[in-house]
DNA sequence: TGAACTGTACCGTCTGGACGGTTTACCTCT
DNA sequence: AGAGGTAAACCGTCCAGACGGTACAGTTCA
């Protein structure tokens, strides 16, 4: 079995890594693959179409991402761990001002820089169409973040309709259904963040 | 160019059609195209699967369609035709016994029979996965089924907010991800219910 | 010197789809 | 009625190209 750099990235600390001045190859590779799959679809995502995209090599790809299942699994990788980070700053962030953790959650979760998140979300699209059991990181993710939240939550039906709103917003950018126009979307955002006032712990 | 079916499978009337006796080929392909969708993945959509799937030969198969892009184009269709009969069919309900046709709409959404609308909706992704503009139909019948419904709310933010809830749902039942439990998820369902109530019209 | 690549050549398998053949249902003409 | 014809519906094989992956000899740089 070759050295590889995926055993790298999946038990590295990432915290810091988004940081970096000088990003390293395995993320400019993913980077590569999120834009392939954003642009193309996932039926598009080939190791060819990502050497491309890249600019590396196929023998650097591969030296990164010993096959495609592990490229792909280091997108999952990726987006649970830009998941976690932010859910992790948004508690951190309400423990220190005081403020509800659960309204913290949906602001970070609802915030616009929408573009970049769509883009590491593209894991999710990838890892379903190559093989569904793949995502399985993700609903772990997800089942946990939720569960710390609705620990707080006083009305936790409510709170659940607040972060099922949120996720049907995600989801459509995710995939590409544009349900709501701008107007709508900051004014439906503002209002689940008065909601979620009435679910304070 | 071959005469093909797909033709008549967009053009014909399809709401009497789920009632025959005897379902079409080009319906028990398509059945078959969403079951390897569901259970291997977008990326293993291939005609052979599909012809695997459903036991008819290739050749069959693709007299039907005569591409797999039209094979495709008639999973979205379907699925366009599916949740427009469905909107249609609140609509209706509503305007029979003059409930508020959101509430309709979202038991619609909402409603248990989850296996079959989650095969359905098998034609989003089989697209998203082949080119992302293929969903461009469900996009519109989603835009135009939203706009039918904000028409007759009182509160348009709190119906677009019980509206991507059941999204939220929704979404989650296709991409697998088991958000809610089943009893946080009669909770909701309940609780959503009962806010539509306030947006009445 | 060794880790991180590049570049090229190669291989077995999968995939879409073209194509020619077969069966079935129905229509027409006598 | 029944022979003959026709087209829809379906079958099964073949093929070129795409794909994932291997191998390996260089190259760059710390």
């Amino acid at each position: 079995m070759q050295c590889s750099k995926i055993v790298q990235y999946e038990t590295r600390p990432m915290a810091v890594q988004s940081e970096d001045a000088k990003p390293n190859t395995a993320d400019l590779i993913l980077d590569a693959a999120e834009r392939v799959v954003a642009r193309d679809g996932a039926r598009k995502l080939t190791i060819d179409a990502v050497v491309r995209e890249s600019g590396f090599s196929k023998g650097g790809v591969l030296y990164n991402f010993p096959s495609k299942l592990d490229l792909i699994k280091g997108m999952v990788a990726r987006m649970v761990e830009s998941f976690t980070r932010r859910h992790d700053a948004a508690m951190a962030e309400s423990d220190a001002d005081g403020s509800c953790p659960l309204k913290a959650m949906v602001s970070a979760l609802v915030c616009k820089d929408g573009e970049m998140d769509r883009q590491v979300s593209m894991g999710l699209l990838a890892a379903l169409a190559e093989n569904p059991e793949l995502i399985d990181p993700i609903r772990d993710a997800i089942a946990k973040m939720r569960a710390d939240m609705l620990a707080h939550a006083a009305d936790p039906e409510l709170a659940n309709i607040v972060l099922l709103a949120a996720d049907g917003l995600h989801f459509s950018d995710i995939l590409g259904l544009d349900i709501l126009s701008e107007t709508e979307r900051a004014a439906v955002e503002a209002r689940l963040l008065a909601l979620v006032t009435k679910v304070r712990s």
